[in-house]
DNA sequence: TCTATTTTCGTGTACGCACACACAAATATA
DNA sequence: TATATTTGTGTGTGCGTACACGAAAATAGA
């Protein structure tokens, strides 16, 4: 492996210029820069990755802004578990991650944690874009500083992010589609149960929604699927009301879709003759819904590996920051994966590891 | 971050003394030992991977047996991949990878390419245990020289393996009788096309037939399967003639079930009559495979995620040598992935994304 | 008991490689 | 010639590793 030692040698110069030049610190005349760079070129050099991180030593700072979790929302726990396995991969490399969080129901909170997060002065920024025009307010503000941001697992359109790391939400629900009907195995009819607060949230929900009805469209099965919305799908009294009385009121229905993380939420407001006579088909391996689906209530889970966005999405920033590799391509897309009460256990195995090592 | 420097200055010691005892390299009186590990528990102290990998400068040399792969059986080269991409996140830490391949149907090759692989004195083994006989000597002679062992994607009882990295054959199988279930929709009769080397090589065939047929049985679903045992399952006429037959003879034949990565070939016995009414399930996210899955010839293949098993087996044997890091677990089992032809293109991204990095 | 020799214990430091600052030399400008 | 600017050099730093060597203690020999 040659190493900038070698290279200085041979270009008769000394160590110190060659790495001006390699990171372009300027100081050095036209001539003997082109000579370097020719002969780097030649050698196919790059930087030695461990030896660069020890004289950094914690030059680059990672700002995350992710939503907050509780109990009842435990979905952004695995991304941010991604994260932090990530900044633990990362960290020896001179890579330091700060995690800031929002509550994904609040504009304000939004903006403030952004704030806070600005004040640390971060060289990259990782973000969940849950609110498009505050969104464009936030990145107006990092491109005025050059700093370069990526999005996780919410794609909106019409920034200059670096990249996005998620899934495609499309396909995910075609796929959706496509097992809910291997499930019934004829042509019946199916309720997509939707929060409403999800439309202004995000388009994730309505292409997952779109997925699932081209999936019966594009095969030319004979299948129905009605929309029930709920302003906001909760374990309220409520809410077991209208869901009880939808069915109660079309007992064509054969399947529930629930194009959210929330299934657990649409089974509490069911009993159990409901329970077995209706296919349930959701999205989201939080613990809540795969009880629901090791217990026989849910057919399938479709997973977003939300724990390897997190990860993934550390080490590509950390990629960028280090030797500037720009991104192939800007859609990450990651795995579709199809749980059942078989196969869960044997999924996101990295993050239970990592959870425990962590305690 | 505590250094090995203010370990030094806290024991009145030198910082030789302390990396003496770090790395029980002796010479160091009883207590002052003593005194410097309880300082460094005291303090959580460990080393600097990033200072250490400088320093040590490819002190490592994995060693990996693998078999070899070819066009007409691609399922190899992913684990190789997997262990190429492995290598490359190692590399910097002073860690090489030396990979050596065998024919799969010949022990000679076996045992050459073993006695090849102990001659460049490897600190570690990652290995496939295709034969158990001769594996028995091959390990014997680790033993004898204290390497560490590793087995890949073969699992076989009764040695001091340090882990095994692969599938819950079982389970899998166990999955592809829901699946084969879930498309029929209703009592029918299976047959699974087995080769019969197989047997001989390793039980992950056979576990997973067990599994297919245990579904059916915990599930009280009346189907039943059918076994059909040929010598040698490749591209001959002969083969062809095998089926063809078979099925002829047992028209209520509603799905075929190959617990190997050949389904391919039985795909290329049928014709498109045959093909339309059988439901076919197999294994392993081959090319040949994966078109037979996008072209509806196949309608699901479960993956071992060959490419994860080579990465995760360099990952976790250098950890173990590095920091003497013991496993938690033996059995490393990877995610059992449900692949349709709407989701296959979105599994393995990193193998692709790695494959086109390396080009 | 005293010196000579071996063994035990501990210290000092060069090295791996990249980085960046302080400084010196060379050149250009006033 | 004096001053500013450009260009290039030298070196300490980050942290752990391991070798060479010195000091101290233990043993042997007389």
């Amino acid at each position: 492996m040659i190493t900038i030692k070698d290279i200085a040698k041979k270009a008769n110069v000394s160590e110190g210029t060659v790495d001006r030049v390699i990171h372009n610190r300027g100081g050095v005349s036209k001539k003997t820069a082109s000579k370097i760079k020719a002969i780097l070129e030649h050698h196919n050099f790059s930087v030695n990755p461990v030896a660069s991180a020890l004289a950094l030593k914690n030059k680059y700072l990672i700002a995350t802004l992710i939503p907050e979790y509780n109990d009842a929302d435990l979905f952004w726990k695995s991304p941010h578990l991604g994260i932090l396995k990530g900044a633990s991969d990362v960290h020896n490399f001179g890579v330091t991650l700060h995690n800031f969080t929002f509550n994904q129901y609040d504009t304000d909170s939004y903006l403030n944690s952004f704030q806070a997060l600005l004040e640390t002065k971060p060289s990259a920024v990782i973000m969940v874009p849950n609110f498009s025009k505050e969104t464009k307010q936030i990145v107006g503000k990092l491109e005025a500083l050059n700093i370069p941001y990526l999005f996780l697992n919410i794609d909106i359109e019409g920034f200059n992010n670096k990249a996005f790391v998620g899934q495609d939400s499309y396909m995910a629900g075609y796929i959706a589609g496509k097992l809910m009907n291997l499930s019934i195995s004829k042509p019946s009819t199916f309720l997509i149960i939707q929060a409403r607060y999800n439309i202004t949230k995000n388009n994730a929900v309505s292409n997952r929604i779109k997925g699932f009805n081209d999936y019966f469209i594009k095969n030319n099965i004979n299948s129905k699927t009605q929309t029930l919305k709920i302003e906001n799908l909760n374990n309220s009294i409520e809410t077991k009301e209208r869901i009880k009385n939808y069915l109660k009121q079309h007992p064509e229905i054969e399947g529930l879709f629930v194009p959210s993380s929330r299934i657990y939420i649409v089974v509490d407001c069911l009993n159990t003759a409901y329970l077995n006579k209706l296919e349930l088909i959701g999205f989201d391996n939080t613990p809540q819904n795969i009880k629901c689906l090791k217990n026989d209530a849910v057919s399938f889970l479709i997973s977003q590996k939300p724990f390897d966005q997190g990860y993934e999405a550390v080490r590509l920033m950390t990629d960028y920051l280090k030797i500037k590799k720009e991104l192939s391509t800007k859609k990450i897309y990651l795995p579709i994966d199809i749980l059942t009460k078989e196969n869960v256990d044997y999924n996101e195995r990295n993050e239970l590891v990592f959870e425990k090592v962590e305690k």
